[in-house]
Parts: C-alpha cells; structure tokens; sequence
DNA sequence: TCTGGGGTCCTAGGACCC
DNA sequence: TCTGGGGTCCTAGGACCC
C-alpha cells in the first residue's frame, strides 16, 4: 500500500477544510486562514554548476554520474554520449530537459536522448553551501521554515504583514541576492496546494492560488503531481480512468476507499479537493542515519568476499564518522542489499546498548548479513542507523540503566 | 542502452505483556 | 485444553520524496 504523506487528523466524514463562517458552536472552532509559501530553487544543482560555468548557460547540461567516472573521458567538456555506467541524472537544464532528460533517468538512457549534452559530476559540498545560504536568505524574510531538502522549503506567512505578492518579490530579491539563482514559489492556503502552485510557474515564478481557484487551476493537473501520488498509485488510478487531479476530485470517496484503504483513499479524496491541514514543521530530529553503495558491477558473495568486506567497512567508517559529527548514537543498526536482479531486503537488529563507532556498526552488520541470503551477486550494499540517541539521551539512557542495576557500585565507571 | 543516495512514513504479522 | 482484547515493540517490505 503506498505511503501518505502525514495524511493529518482523519478527515472524518464532512470534515476537512471547512468553510469560512463555518457554524458556530460546533465541535473545532473554524481554523484561521493560513498562507503558506513553498520556495522551490530552478533547476538547483545544474544552476549552482553555471554559477562555476557561465561559459554553458543556454547548452543542455546534465548533473549526475561519478566524479572520476565522468572525468576520465575525453580532454574537452565531457558529454553524456562519452560516459558509461550505472549513474542517473541528478538534475538537467531546461535545455537538457527539452531532449525529454528528466532527474533519476539513466545517464545512458539519457545519453540516447541528448548525446551532446554537457555532464557535470555532482559538487554536493557546493549544493549544500548555497543551500544553507538560500535558506538563510528566505529566513530573513519569514522566520517560520520547513526544511523539505536542499533545494526546497515551505515557509509560514500567515503572521506576516505585508501582502502575499509583496512577500514573494521579497524572497526571491533575497533568494537572488544571497546565491545568483532563481526559484519559483507557489503561496496558498496550505502545503499541499503551495507545493502545486510553484510548479505552475516554473522557473522564476510566482503563483498565489486561493481555495476558489482549485476547479480551473489545480484540477486539470495530472494526479502525479500530487506530492503523495507517486508511479504506483498513478498507475492504479490510471486503469480506472482517473487521470487528472479533477477526475480524482469527482471520483466516489467510499470507493477510493475501498480501491486503496481507509488512510490513503481518505487522503486521496482530501488531496484532489486541495484540503490539508498539516503545519509547518519548523524542527525536526533525524530518525536515521544510512550509508550505501551500488557497485560498478556487480559483486558475488563468496567469489568477492575481501572486496565486499572492504566495502562494508568504509560504508561503517563513513557512518560512524557521520553520527560523530551530528552528535548521535544508534540503537539498532540495518543492512540492505540489492540483488541483480534489483530486488532488495533488509535486515535490522536492536542493540542493547546504543552504540557510535565503526566496530560495533560492521558487527552488528555481519550479524545481519547471515540472516539474508547469500546465494546471488549484489549490486548495492547499504548500512542504516535507527533509534538515534543524542548525546544528551544518552547519558540519560546510561543514567537510568545504572540506577536499575547496581546503583553506585563503580562509580568511577560511570560517565 | 535499466534503474543513485539519502531519507520518511505506513502496513502488517508476531512476540510479549497485562 | 480456553478464551478475550488492548497496547507496544520488533522486523521486513514497500511507496514515495528530494
């Protein structure tokens, strides 16, 4: 069953988004009007690269592949046609995107389309600058932000002051002036419609929508286009002829219901009538933490065993490394494999001691790694940490196990 | 021309406890 | 020799998002 993005409170029958004067005395008092903003960067790694490149602005350019992979063809600009291997596209130009490139598709599928283009290695040290600069920037102009990713946000301007036109002007003057780049921001009601509002202008775009402006602007949409309704769902909905976000609107709630579940298909019939209730979550603490590799050809069991020891210990080093830096223990650790044939399964084990370091994260992994089988070659290894622990949590942790055992007994041991 | 890496959330069954 | 129901935790898989 697909996922719903925090399908909120149940919306029970009659209720959901209620209109404005709805009557006194009943159950919730009306919600105030919210305006909620989501800030969408143009286009994002690709621009950050033409900020490096000015040379290429109006070529198709593509992000993706691996540094050395991408490198090590050609003396001039390499282009997608040079390159082999198992990358994706990160994100393409406009130009790029006019060849049909689109983010996640096969850099050689994409080398298909547009040969010629231009392929850049990722600089995430460089994405994640700008990120936090932008982030900055649109803070300064209105302080409530959810952090959706590095090239996207949610902003809450329902306390603002100034009108909604005027507050976007503001954050895309800020936006342009901390970074050089563009975005695109949508401002409506809630986080729903405002993340399908930026995307009606894109690039450099504003879009203000009201709730009277769903019928023409938002149900002629293709359901894909809502943050929630992904490949599978599509798809579904597709077979009984629903295909845009208004022919999900007219559709009989009862019966997406029973089509998809009482959480989804209540969320579906929600969604297609641009009701959502869910705040701007301005802090939020990471659930986990995970490290993966997919190979660059695929590695047996058995016959490459050093090699994927050596693997699993770099991905352990590099997460034990992150959770130093965040400031976190783990207190269940989880492998995933994918298989050749690109099926996937994980393995998760608690531990009885939260723990940090790179030993303990690959022991915790081998254990898991003989509870799966092993009889096929992999393409991807992977290594999460759960149930993170500040550090602060912690010691709280240690403080309570001491005291349930013997209490005081080396207290010299203790923290 | 097969399909990256980092996440979140939901479901569902079984264990275990009350 | 049986019979509940609720609650929480653990585990595995999967949809979805950036």
């Amino acid at each position: 069953m697909a996922a719903s993005p925090a399908p909120s409170p149940q919306p029970g029958p009659g209720d959901g988004v209620r209109p404005a004067g709805s009557p006194p005395g009943g159950e919730r008092e009306s919600d105030p009007p919210r305006r909620i903003a989501h800030l969408d960067m143009d286009a994002f790694f690709a621009s950050v690269e033409l900020l490096e490149h000015p040379e290429l602005r109006g070529l198709p350019v593509v992000v993706g592949g691996r540094r050395a992979l991408v490198a090590s063809r050609g003396d001039g600009l390499p282009r997608l046609k040079d390159y082999a291997g198992r990358g994706v596209v990160t994100t393409a130009t406009y130009e790029a995107r006019a060849f049909g490139v689109h983010s996640g598709m096969g850099l050689m599928k994409a080398a298909a389309l547009a040969p010629e283009a231009i392929l850049l290695p990722a600089h995430f040290e460089a994405y994640s600058r700008v990120s936090r600069a932008f982030k900055a920037a649109a803070t300064a102009v209105a302080p409530r932000m959810e952090d959706r990713g590095i090239d996207e946000i949610y902003l809450d301007l329902t306390d603002l002051a100034d009108d909604s036109l005027a507050l976007a002007r503001q954050l895309k003057a800020a936006v342009r002036e901390a970074t050089g780049l563009t975005c695109s921001i949508g401002i409506t009601p809630n986080k729903l419609l405002s993340k399908l509002a930026s995307e009606l202008q894109k690039p450099d775009g504003i879009t203000i929508l009201g709730l009277e402006d769903i019928p023409a602007r938002i149900w002629p949409l293709p359901c894909a286009a809502v943050n929630g309704i992904g490949p599978k769902a599509t798809e579904r909905l597709k077979t009984s002829g629903i295909l845009t976000i208004g022919d999900l609107a007219r559709a009989d709630p009862a019966w997406l219901v029973a089509q998809f579940g009482p959480s989804y298909g209540a969320w579906l019939h929600a969604a297609a009538l641009g009701r959502d209730d869910r705040p701007v979550v301005t802090v939020r603490e990471p659930k986990s933490i995970s490290r993966e590799t997919t190979f660059e050809r695929d590695l047996h069991p058995r016959l490459d065993r050093e090699e994927l020891s050596r693997i699993l210990l770099d991905l352990c080093e590099r997460l034990a490394a992150d959770l130093a830096r965040k400031g976190y223990r783990t207190g269940g650790v989880g492998i995933k494999l994918r298989y050749d044939d690109f099926t996937t399964v994980t393995r998760d084990q608690v531990l009885p001691e939260p723990v940090a370091d790179a030993g303990s994260l690959r022991q915790t992994a081998r254990a898991c790694l003989r509870r799966v089988p092993l009889d096929r070659r992999l393409r991807l290894l992977g290594i999460r940490a759960g149930h993170l622990l500040t550090e602060a949590g912690y010691q709280a942790h240690r403080a309570q196990a001491g005291a349930r055992r013997e209490p005081g007994l080396f207290p010299e041991l203790e923290g």
